[in-house]
DNA sequence: TATGAAAGTTTTAAATA
DNA sequence: TATTTAAAACTTTCATA
């Protein structure tokens, strides 16, 4: 971890969440400080690896990613070799969007967003075909209530 | 929808995608286009729509987020104003980062990112007495494979 | 689409609390 | 050690060709 954070530095994530256009003036102004110290924090923080990386978000449906699957599977392998092949599997599928190892029953949970059901079926029969598991459920979504990567600091 | 792109769009998304800090310049050079078109074009995609968002992505777990749920709930009730309060309880929790409205057996999947476990049960016990859910399943992520906001493009 | 100039922003450095 | 001031370098924005 090593970059300990006060309240003004929780402060300016917050905006920088927010909305990442907002100039440091606009930001020192809002948190109630001024241009260099906003700048030289959100350094330390960007060096800390506190703050990742700074982006666009778009409009998934708007560039015809229509659907959008949570999919659940559990698998038979538990070697460190498969293990090793399938994660590598995911990170080369760039409709994966998210990948979790789980605790439990379920072994991994994948949010995986594309054109339609025939492309997530071409994706499920890749991945299939790249690494056995044992089992997978996928769940479609119909509509996404919300969606935010904004952590409430 | 009413934007229409072409490869120079999808190029330019693309670099906003990946790095949202980089100057018209840069982006410009990189799609082999100029500095005018690039603004123009990135303003049009903001007007329409595609473009939802500029925000800086933080590690939750350097930030003490250290716990991450997938819940999936099931309901006996499906009227509107049930589902209306539902909706509004998961929007005004800040924990909830993301929730789809399901096709099938399991009505609702949501992501919830929380401090620790103690903290998830705050959640849920809050959840809970604030709209009826007839089943409640907990996934607790153990490790985050993949994490990208990134649109194949 | 390209050029370029005005306005605004980031970044660095030096001075100050 | 952190903040303020100030100035140079760079970027965005927009009018005009």
């Amino acid at each position: 971890m090593a970059v300990r954070l006060d309240e003004l530095d929780r402060k300016i994530l917050v905006q920088l969440q927010k909305d990442g256009g907002q100039s440091l003036d606009e930001i020192a102004r809002i948190v109630g400080s001024s241009k260099t110290p906003v700048w030289n924090r959100i350094r330390k923080m960007r060096e800390g690896g506190i703050i990742k990386q700074q982006t666009f978000l778009l409009d998934a449906e708007a560039l015809g990613f229509e659907a959008c699957f949570f999919v659940l599977i559990r698998t038979s392998e538990h070697d460190a070799s498969w293990q090793a092949t399938f994660l590598q599997a995911l990170r080369d599928h760039p409709e994966v969007q998210e990948a979790h190892r789980l605790a439990g029953d379920i072994d991994y949970i994948l949010k995986v967003r594309v054109a339609n059901a025939r492309a997530y079926d071409t994706f499920y029969q890749a991945l299939i075909s790249e690494v056995k598991v044992h089992n997978v459920t996928a769940l479609l979504s119909m509509e996404e209530i919300k969606s935010t990567t904004m952590l409430p600091l």
